[in-house]
RNA sequence: GGAUGGAUUCCCGAGUGGCCAAAGGGGACAGACUGUAAAUCUGCUGCAAAUUGCUUCGGUGGUUCGAAUCCACCUCCAUCCA
């Protein structure tokens, strides 16, 4: 007897099509979707970040899909925050709770319940990295964790200065170690009764599908999008606009690169986006993976076998 | 027909007698990731029985202890003169 709530998990590489199958699957399960993606929360950035359309949903209830302005920033804790919130809800209405999107960290935050201790700070501190960093250089911080915290120190490389001060200002909020905390998170089970289903497909097709779905958005207002955002005040440095498609129009749009360029780009740090999250999917414990080429390219014959796993573990028969 | 410049490892491109399997960049591939994650960062890229051996720098032949680097001829490309 399974007493964890149940949950359902739909991911994958950009682009392999995670969207339809959603869809089909929500509908055959009596589910809810809670949109598991980092820019499809922002409001006005529908194109370039390929958000489902009103009329695609076929009346499936998506959640965390344009619940913040660009101008705002998003992060892990929140969005963890606001997934427990829509399955909790969810379940409450006897529905079946659907995690879709394919950013592989905010799913892990869900799925194993991560803890990201409350951290009352303005982010003075870390400013204060900042600029340490620029002045003395990557080095310098690199030593300072070395000396509160080796264990970090010996597995973030030097150069990833992000990392350094995250951990440097881990140590300093909480007092303690970010390697002891992360191996601790590590080892977490899942909090969930889930299925945790990684759609794919070959390198080749699936490169060819980024390459057309950029083409695609270009069609569709991409530009136009963008330049709006522009207007509304949204700038380089805002979470929002790290987002693919948008800072390399942002680029194209204050002239500094050609518009041939932004589209070179953005294909390739698109694909090589979805690389990564290969690798990240690689790396989960609780990973089932499909093929679509095993499955003939046919998503009932993926809904046929994704349904027989989700019956054999039992998920929503206790709804 | 003549003159000149060029042909380098997947691509661009450096190297002009030994320290060269060949700088650098790109791409490809692999990996890390626990409050910016569509971010950030790392590794690797001729072959192999792999601290060594073998085959590469348009082709063939030559000079030399030793050539991607020098010489001869050939092939192709570019520009210029006819």
């Amino acid at each position: 007897m399974n007493q964890k709530p149940p949950l359902l998990i739909l991911t994958g590489p950009t682009g392999v099509g995670k969207t339809a199958l959603s869809i089909a699957l929500a509908k055959r399960v009596g589910g809810e979707i809670i949109s598991a993606d980092s820019m499809q929360v922002y409001r006005h950035m529908d194109v370039g970040s390929a958000k489902i359309r009103a009329e695609e949903t076929d009346g499936v209830p998506h959640h965390m899909i344009d619940i913040l302005e660009p101008t705002e920033s998003f992060n892990i804790t929140m969005f963890q925050e606001y997934a427990k919130r829509y399955i909790h809800e969810i379940m409450q209405r006897g529905r079946l709770p659907i995690l879709v999107g394919g950013t592989g960290f905010y799913i892990q935050s869900v799925l194993y319940d991560i803890d990201f201790t409350k951290e009352e700070d303005g982010g003075e501190y870390r400013r204060e990295l900042e600029t340490l960093c620029a002045q003395k250089g990557e080095a310098c911080l690199h030593e300072m964790l070395r000396e509160v915290d080796p264990a970090s120190a010996d597995a973030i490389h030097m150069h990833n200065s992000k990392r350094v001060i995250r951990a440097l200002e881990y140590h300093h909020l909480t007092g303690q170690k970010i390697s002891e905390h992360n191996s601790e998170q590590r080892k977490r089970d899942m909090s969930y009764n889930a299925c945790y289903f990684v759609l794919c497909d070959d390198r080749e097709a699936l490169y060819r599908q980024i390459d057309r779905r950029v083409d695609l958005m270009l069609e569709n207002g991409l530009i136009e999008e963008v330049a709006a955002l522009r207007q509304m005040g949204c700038r380089r440095d805002m979470v929002s606009m790290q987002g693919l498609g948008y800072k390399e129009i942002l680029d194209y749009l204050k002239g500094e690169i050609s518009l041939e360029r932004a589209v070179y780009l953005i294909k390739r740090d698109t694909r090589h986006f979805a690389k990564r999250q290969l690798t990240w999917f690689r790396r989960e414990r609780d990973v089932i993976w499909v093929d679509k080429k095993e499955f003939d390219y046919d998503n009932d014959k993926i809904l046929a076998y994704m349904l027989d796993i989700i019956g054999e573990k039992g998920i929503g028969n206790n709804l």
